[in-house]
DNA sequence: GCGCGTGATGAAAACGTTCCCGCAAAATCA
DNA sequence: TGATTTTGCGGGAACGTTTTCATCACGCGC
């Protein structure tokens, strides 16, 4: 059916070897000679089977992708930049879903593991042990998880926290309440109630809740009560939650409430009143976890200590954060 | 590296066709050995080499997802499902992005053609007879698209069309507008325009515009120049944009007009007020769609004229829409 | 008791590449 | 000019499977 290797030697009036070689390593074969094998290769509609290549052992020219949920709209940016990155590089990029859950991550990384040259892990839950193993056996690049030996991208929020911190300062808050469900790039580093300390400002912890909307609608409800002028969302999600129970409290945002989101997702932009927001950019991270992971694959970090890079954040202003009400 | 199928067959003292025959076709070998077999190979953590097996002739295991923009908040969750389908049927899913450009679509389509057994084509912009000759080529599913001869996934929106000017016209809405951007699935069947003068509620067009959030900004301000009390958007986050102007012009929602949206995303539920919008399920494009190509892929549909399916589609009732204002 | 179908297993070819080796001709050097 | 390196290309093995074909033992009916 395809069209092989075979036939373009023959159409070219050379060996398969040398057909092979026009493409792989041009220069080992003479430019006339070359030339001469594309044509036929073009003529014919010949694309090298991806399949025999990497049985071959020359790779599978493809970067395995495992996010949590691809549904949470943080995720798309990023798989839409990781496939962009990866296929000016030459690759392929296949995504997967772990859906949040141990066992399908284990199933999930069993389906694709076999298919590419490596693996982008995005907030695994699996143990340290268990993703050294897998980085033994495969190129690995871990994000959001710090595991000894294993490529890293780390993403640091504590610049964007410290922005909102002095915005709010600046507005004149005092109290403010956080939302929590677990970020672990929040657990390194400077925490954000020292962030806010350091200001002057006080802050109320909330949760650790689950990352939904319905935790920002519950979650506003208690802000009141907390004296609180301003909130800080486990990200964009809740932070709408709480936007939409504030509306049905009749407090206005950012009149008597200002908040603020976590990762600058489609949903910020879109909000209304449009939503304060600190952003992780998802190109810098796919161009970093992607070019780490392909650095991997070439065996540029075999020695020395295991690579790790780290991504910043800023502070998106919008329309939900303004002035503390007076008095 | 990898464990393969020989060091299977010697561990358990067989031969490798009888491996291979107990992971293919388990009823052609006997019990006993069969169980010595899966043995050794869990104990020593054999899996099939994918790029062997697809070399060989099995196919590829892999089925394509093309979309036009994985970060539109209508495909992740179709893409989900898709995922989920395959991997119960044994697949794997390559997701790609055509960004919309049809010179990006058939570079996509080059990428990922020899690394699939089939392809899903999602709003394709290719012309008619690229993709006949494309379903030639290999097994193909359109969605969106009306191509004789192609196997096709149709969404009909004319249902939640049809409840949606039901609804209104319960509310006493009589003038309408619809911001379109041109839906395919709009050009087919009763028209929108058709379905709203049966209700004798007249509706005025406005566009076509691009999709984006301005646009609904835009259109927003237009409303009341055309005297109307509801706005149909042509989908989710175009209504947020009408939702944001609204507030911003002071304009109650759904006070004074009425707004609904299509498609039923994230961004429906999670806006305040929750948006009223035509709800496409996902599951059910992905499974159709799905099952589709496989049924093409294992040759189902060779004979007899190519299958179609439809979708249909149904009102999800939220907030942001409510009886007309008086006088 | 003999031929024969049957069912389980083994041997080997084939899938389309890449790449190591070997060979000849051309190019370089003394 | 003769020896030696370089260059360009062809031959063929190898990658890990699946699958066809052959083999072999077994049990059946005659």
């Amino acid at each position: 059916m395809a069209v092989t290797i075979r036939e373009v030697a023959s159409a070219a009036g050379v060996s398969v070897s040398t057909v092979s070689r026009a493409f792989t390593s041009p220069e080992q074969v003479q430019p006339a000679t070359r030339q001469r094998i594309l044509d036929a290769a073009a003529k014919l509609g010949y694309a090298p089977n991806p399949a025999a290549r990497s049985l071959r052992g020359g790779g599978t020219g493809t970067l395995g992708l495992i996010v949590p949920d691809i549904a949470n709209p943080f995720f798309p940016p990023i798989v839409k930049a990781v496939q962009a990155r990866a296929r000016r590089l030459g690759y392929t990029v296949l995504v997967a879903d772990s859906d949040e859950r141990e066992a399908d991550e284990l199933e999930t990384i069993a389906a694709v593991s076999k298919r590419v040259d490596g693996l982008i892990l995005w907030a695994s839950t699996l143990t340290e042990d268990k993703l050294r193993e897998l980085a033994a056996q495969m190129p690995l690049v871990v994000v959001n998880r710090q595991v000894e030996g294993v490529a890293e991208v780390r993403i640091s929020l504590s610049a964007g926290i410290a922005q909102a911190a002095e915005l709010l300062r600046a507005y004149g808050h005092r109290r403010c309440v956080f939302i929590n469900a677990s970020r672990a790039e929040l657990r390194r580093g400077k925490s954000i109630q020292e962030s806010f300390e350091a200001l002057d400002l006080s802050l109320v912890e909330l949760g650790p809740y689950e990352p939904r909307f319905e935790t920002g609608v519950h979650a506003a409800t208690l802000v009141a009560a907390h004296e609180a002028t301003a909130v800080i969302a486990h990200n964009d999600l809740v932070a709408l939650g709480v936007l939409h129970q504030m509306a049905n409290l009749g407090v206005s945002v950012p009149g008597d409430v200002s908040v603020i989101g976590i990762d600058d997702t489609l949903l910020a932009s879109v909000s209304t009143p449009s939503l304060t927001t600190i952003r992780i950019d998802p190109e810098e991270i796919a161009t970093r976890a992607g070019d780490l992971l392909i650095e991997t694959i070439n065996g540029r970090h075999t020695d020395g200590p295991a690579p790790c890079v780290e991504i910043g954040s800023r502070l998106i202003p919008r329309a939900s954060t303004g002035p503390a009400p007076v008095g």
